[in-house]
DNA sequence: GTGAAAGCGCTAACAA
DNA sequence: TTGTTAGCGCTTTCAC
């Protein structure tokens, strides 16, 4: 950090004690294999001793860049996010990258602000985590000159890290078609959300491929996916009659749902079977543990990094933009189990 | 970020065309006053015009010090982390500041690298979240002459913010001592834990305020804060007569407690009412809303940056280090309500 | 394998 | 109020 007082050495300081020039210090750190063994011992051992620590500042303005990516999410406190972060970070570390952290409550605003922050510190580049579909501001960030990957949702004009959520919500529908052998119903976010659309195109594909008609899906749509909401969709979901499964398209809405119904005393599964999606630390936890879609939030953040690398490291005419696109997989637990248990 | 191609363009090529001198430019960025309104006008017109982007690098590489800021978490995937991080960051924001986000799962070795980091960086200072008590760590980061706030634990010799657990133990012994007018059982993690150990202080000190003998106090302790811990504890409590009320250190003990007891169809609250400690997220969605203690997380991430800026503005010579604790306070929910009802 | 030297873009004296 | 100028500490040709 700053060392106000000391940290007045520099690469000068530790040539002359070490007996070289700055330029062989220079390269004993940064390219090593150009120094004889000896001396790089030698000045190593100097660098040690004396305590040096190198500016970056200095050599990312030499450089034109820095060794930073900026991580942009909309709430780091939402686990999904802070997932992601980690796997951020673990890979970041790996390759000695720093990662600036910038939270912008989806305001795009802010987010731009923060992009220009990030562009200011000559990051390296930026892995963003867009919530609205707006891609005005994304291709504004683009045009901008920046190293941009996108996780959690794919974009023509650039790399991305997503989950294929078509896949997740085929997955989870055919579980509840295959253990019940019968019709389930859809809680869903706005469609206006490609995550929620996605998997409500998986949910019909899987009623398509069990030679049901996907138009016969019943579907409430919800504001917000909170637990609140799903204790709600319990009370509306009572005034008919009752489906054999339901598919919530997030864990709260079904742990919310399952409550809901526990309070009116319908059990879970037997009754009623629950599929949650995303499965967060509440999934597990639950009265009833909930199956669920398991979304490789570790793997999207880690893939980002090392896909931002690698646009940094190739030569800019060779790039050519990829999108890695992850497999959920469902996690079998007790609010619905494999087999058909009435 | 790396504009690899453009980004050409600096201080110089913005005065050329405003027709002014660099240091002109550089005024009305840093320092509007000393500008006259007209140029100062003029110069931002050609700057939004240019699209100029200031090098942070270059600035900081004059100045000593970089406008960034290093958080440092044991785990940036557990919410009571993720949360402090939202508030470092969105106080971060309003200073304009960049935080750089350190995950160090705890691992001592890590820490350091990420603090040398840091230091490359010139990182203006580091705020960081200790979850061990090795104090041999703290200070020898603080001998690397780093601008140092301590977050969560108090620290004889730097800045800190932290949350006054025994007084939060002592609100959560008293809440059951007042509304069971009966003993109640503590369920602890290891007493190694500052945390931990200040919480069991407090409802010491909630029972010898009520008259009763604090060595009275059965404590069960586990190694692991976890729901699953939580659900043994239920057995266990079940070999012997039931208290009437539990005090859980954390949440997740808490919640798992409820389950086991549910599970052998014990009444909460009637039979036992139990409080947990820091109200993150799944103690207002448990079956049981359950009663806890509420930590002000935010507040003590938006404090630790207020303090660091301070640390670092004030000169060298005044400054005191300081600690600022917070209170936390009672949310009371069905888990143990305000008053007796058996 | 090693050294000398030219900046990278900016800030902060100091001069005008 | 504005301009001139000397570095901040490093990387990187280019000689040796």
């Amino acid at each position: 950090m700053a060392r106000e007082t000391g940290s007045r050495i520099g690469l000068l300081a530790v040539a002359k004690e070490a007996g070289v020039s700055i330029a062989t210090v220079s390269n004993t750190l940064n390219r090593p294999d150009v120094v004889s063994a000896a001396t790089r011992a030698r000045v190593l051992a100097v660098i040690a001793k004396m305590d040096f620590v190198p500016n970056t500042a200095a050599a990312s303005l030499r450089r034109g860049s820095n060794r930073l990516i900026g991580l942009v999410v909309p709430d780091i406190s939402n686990p999904f996010y802070s997932e992601i972060a980690r796997g951020v970070t673990a890979a970041a570390d790996r390759h000695r990258y720093g990662v600036i952290l910038c939270n912008s409550q989806d305001d795009p605003d802010r987010e731009l602000d923060q992009l220009e922050m990030l562009a200011e510190h000559r990051a390296a580049g930026a892995l963003v985590v867009p919530l609205t579909a707006d891609n005005r501001r994304l291709s504004r960030l683009r045009s901008l000159g920046t190293h941009l990957v996108l996780i959690d949702r794919e974009s023509p004009d650039g790399c991305s890290t997503s989950i294929d959520d078509v896949l997740g919500g085929r997955l989870a529908a055919q579980h509840l078609l295959e253990s019940r052998d019968a019709d389930f119903v859809l809680v869903n976010g706005s469609h206006s959300i490609p995550q929620c659309a996605d998997r409500r195109t998986g949910a019909r594909a899987a009623l398509s491929a069990a030679g049901r008609d996907p138009d016969s899906l019943v579907e409430y749509e919800v504001d917000d996916m909170t637990t609140e909401a799903g204790v709600e969709i319990a009370e509306r979901l009572l005034e008919k009659e009752l489906p054999s499964g339901v598919f919530c398209t997030n864990d709260l809405l079904a742990i919310g749902l399952m409550r809901g119904l526990a309070h009116h005393g319908i059990a879970v599964p037997d009754r009623v079977a629950i599929v949650g999606y995303g499965d967060l630390a509440p999934a597990a936890d639950a009265p009833i543990p909930l199956t669920t879609v398991d979304q490789p939030k570790f793997a999207l953040g880690n893939a980002a990094v090392e896909m931002m690398l690698a646009e940094i490291t190739e030569k800019d005419d060779t790039h050519r933009h990829s999108a890695t696109v992850f497999r959920p997989t469902l996690v079998v637990r007790d609010s619905a189990p494999a087999r058909k248990n009435s």
